[in-house]
DNA sequence: TAGATTGTTAATCGATTAACAATC
DNA sequence: TAGATTGTTAATCGATTAACAATC
């Protein structure tokens, strides 16, 4: 339970489960699903859900399986998604609009969407000021004071590569405690900051080579 | 040098060197870098650096360090980036278009990216027809045909989870070979197609952990 | 009870790191 | 030559898989 004590690979798999349990919720309580079946619809071995859910201390019962409903909550618990999640996004271009407005729908629609956007930023002064379903997209000059104001410690980075690393910069001094960055470049960090990266080229590069 | 044996860790960073490489290319012929400079600008050890190059059958000089150039032929070559690869792209919602957007944009303005978006499909009739970047959007009932006749055979998915099995099941009718799912849901395949999933949601969860 | 499935250990497999002789 | 950096081996580290006794 300890953070030093649950592996990253692991981490990295409980939301693939969460988000298994999360399409089987309605008919939820008292009911159980087996290491075989989640492992299925998660694309995981039957023994590595079960050595998995053991690690971050959900149990199930012999001869059953994990109660859904109980494995639901403790996964959010574990993921701290049983609290709200304030997120800002930097960098309101083509990738930034479709990602803001991804969250905002999400949390708009469904019940137990913990992410919540609170903040967009652009450099472009044409853009200051737009509202992007309701939230408004601020100067990067402000960044700092808005980050104190509203309290997100998350961001996502959508800035051009050239702008990226002095965003993080911005970010470390700002206090944020974790990254998700889409710029195509590899970022300096302090370490207290999470960074994971996620590149569309990249991706399609690595599938490439299976052609 | 046989495909099945360079692991999948090591191609999967192959593009992340070339990213490297790439901003480097200006002045290129001739120049050189080292494991460790490399390894710097890449968030990876020059031991794995080294090892990766080896390991795909690209060689430096003792004391030097690797050919710029040379370097960035041989990983392009290996990723099967020196010849053009057409993407058809499935679903033209928020984030479709993002991508459709991103895709076309460095394509026009990188010589030597080798990624052409050729197709793009959606199911709402309100949008069959409409042109991004002039690349129209068919019919995904037309999947099939445009599919052979185009000759793409790498596929993005950006449906909703919903829409998304269907969609996989109809790639592997139309014989393609590699998906990059954008869909929130695990998705079974032939083995003969290579899929790749990246969620924004799972992004951001397995962030969470570390708030 | 009989059947099913867990939790956990041990075995296997694979990836990363360290180190250094070779050599540019 | 002296200094730098590779290529490769061996050691370490960590993750996955197999197997099965425990037990619901």
């Amino acid at each position: 339970m300890e953070k030093e004590s649950i592996p990253d690979v692991v981490i990295r798999r409980l939301p693939i489960y969460l988000r298994v349990l999360e399409t089987l919720s309605e008919d939820s309580y008292g009911n159980v699903i087996s290491s075989f079946k989640l492992g299925e619809k998660s694309g995981v071995s039957p023994a590595q859900v079960r050595k998995d859910l053991g690690i971050v201390g959900a149990f199930g019962k012999q001869g059953l399986g994990y109660d859904i409903a109980i494995l639901r909550n403790k996964l959010k618990h574990v993921l701290n998604l049983d609290k709200e999640i304030k997120v800002g996004i930097i960098g309101v271009g083509n990738l930034g609009h479709a990602i803001a407005r991804y969250i905002i729908q999400r949390y708009a629609t469904e019940r137990d969407y913990h992410l919540k956007l609170v903040a967009l930023f652009d450099s472009n002064p044409e853009a200051i000021g737009e509202l992007i379903n309701g939230v408004p997209i601020d100067h990067i000059h402000s960044f700092h004071d808005k980050a104190l104001e509203l309290g997100f410690r998350m961001v996502v980075i959508a800035v051009p590569a050239e702008a990226a690393q002095a965003v993080m910069d911005e970010c470390a001094i700002a206090g944020i405690e974790a990254v998700l960055n889409f710029a195509p470049i590899h970022l300096k960090a302090p370490k207290v900051i999470r960074v994971h990266n996620t590149d569309l080229s990249i991706d399609l590069m690595h599938l490439a080579y299976y052609l």
